[in-house]
DNA sequence: GACAGCCTATCTACTAGAAGGTAGACATCA
DNA sequence: TGATGTCTACCTTCTAGTAGATAGGCTGTC
């Protein structure tokens, strides 16, 4: 349902504009119309509610994010140049300030307040992403590129965060080099042989 | 002004956790006024509209916050234990879900919606922290304590980002032992002395 | 001690506007 | 002809915020 129908697709695009901006409560219909240029009901005739709207949008992102996922496997074959890949597309992203944040991790951080279906959808997200880091860097071992501390897993999780934190950082501080000086040296450590003898 | 009336403290921590749940949009003054029983002309006597009510909020718990650090730095003189003890703090609220999210670290993913004062209390509160940890990890440098990879700076703003990421991933997960396994890891690293020979 | 004046905190009752959502008319197009 | 998409006009509920009444507790003064 939904299919592609160019007004519904606007509706889309705008709604996930708004809610990077500011969150689940953070956008109205009213919001969407004045800025697509269509009357509120016509939204409603789309997607009849608004957690409608908001589940078809996150589920509509996630498949798509898994499709970019498995289009830069393909493209890159190199485990490292596919985090700098990943985290190249991030501080573009973030840099045109035209999607400065990620979609899920935004909603994620007001999980206390929405509906259940939609955190299902969330955390299926968060654990698609990890899945995918684990693969990488299970991969970047067994290629002798990457040297971990501790578990593919682990290590993954703990690179997710540090990228969702530098997105935050980036948005407080108001300076959109703050993600790559965050996650660049994440991605160094990974990559660093083991150290002999180095001094800091 | 506003000095330490029961009522307006009850306001002000009732907000808190509002917002710790669902941000600035998520929460109402008829929200308040249900929870600590009494009306909503009441919280307008104290606070007369919500912009200044969550300037309060922030302004109050941002000097609670630093004043909260001077006395870890007095009580713990190991700059590594001070760290332990940051992220045990933190581990602490989240397993007890009693304040399981960063006032600052939430209210600064709807940045881009929020009121000019608000975002400078934010940005403030990041300097503050990110300071907070350059000192910690300085001293640990010096004392042989640490090992950095990179710049003390640069590193602290590493390791905040990872904490925010890490509330983040376990609110997500809806999993408070994620918290600990992102930042135990990220404290071990830069403790561990530089790795001889070190096999994944 | 009684009274007056003021301050603080609460209340009821209200407002204007925004929220999400509905009903039904109208046009278009396969 | 029926499905699709848009519209105007409306509804109910929630939102932040205001006005004005009331009640109690101080403090100064006669």
């Amino acid at each position: 349902m939904t299919g592609g129908s160019s007004t519904s697709t606007d509706i889309l695009d705008c709604a996930r504009a708004l809610i990077i901006a500011g969150g689940y409560n953070g956008f109205s219909y009213a919001n969407i119309a004045e800025v697509i240029g269509i009357r509120k009901a016509s939204i409603h005739h789309h997607f009849p509610t608004k957690l409608d709207l908001v589940c078809t949008l996150v589920s509509r992102y996630r498949a798509e994010a898994a499709k970019g996922l498995a289009t830069l496997e393909q493209a890159i074959p190199d485990p490292l140049e596919q985090l700098r890949a990943y985290s190249g597309y991030w501080e573009a992203c973030i840099a045109d300030a035209q999607r400065p944040f990620c979609l899920y991790a935004l909603l994620a951080t007001q999980i206390p307040v929405l509906p259940e279906p939609l955190v299902l959808e969330i955390r299926a997200y968060f654990h698609v992403l990890s899945g995918w880091l684990t693969q990488v860097l299970q991969r970047g071992v067994q290629q002798g590129i990457f040297h971990l501390a501790g578990e593919a897993k682990a290590e993954a999780e703990i690179f997710m965060a540090s990228v969702h934190g530098a997105m935050l950082s980036a948005r407080a501080y108001g300076d959109p080099r703050v993600f790559g000086a965050i996650v660049n040296p994440m991605i160094q450590r990974l990559a660093s042989p083991p150290a002999v003898g180095a001094r800091s």
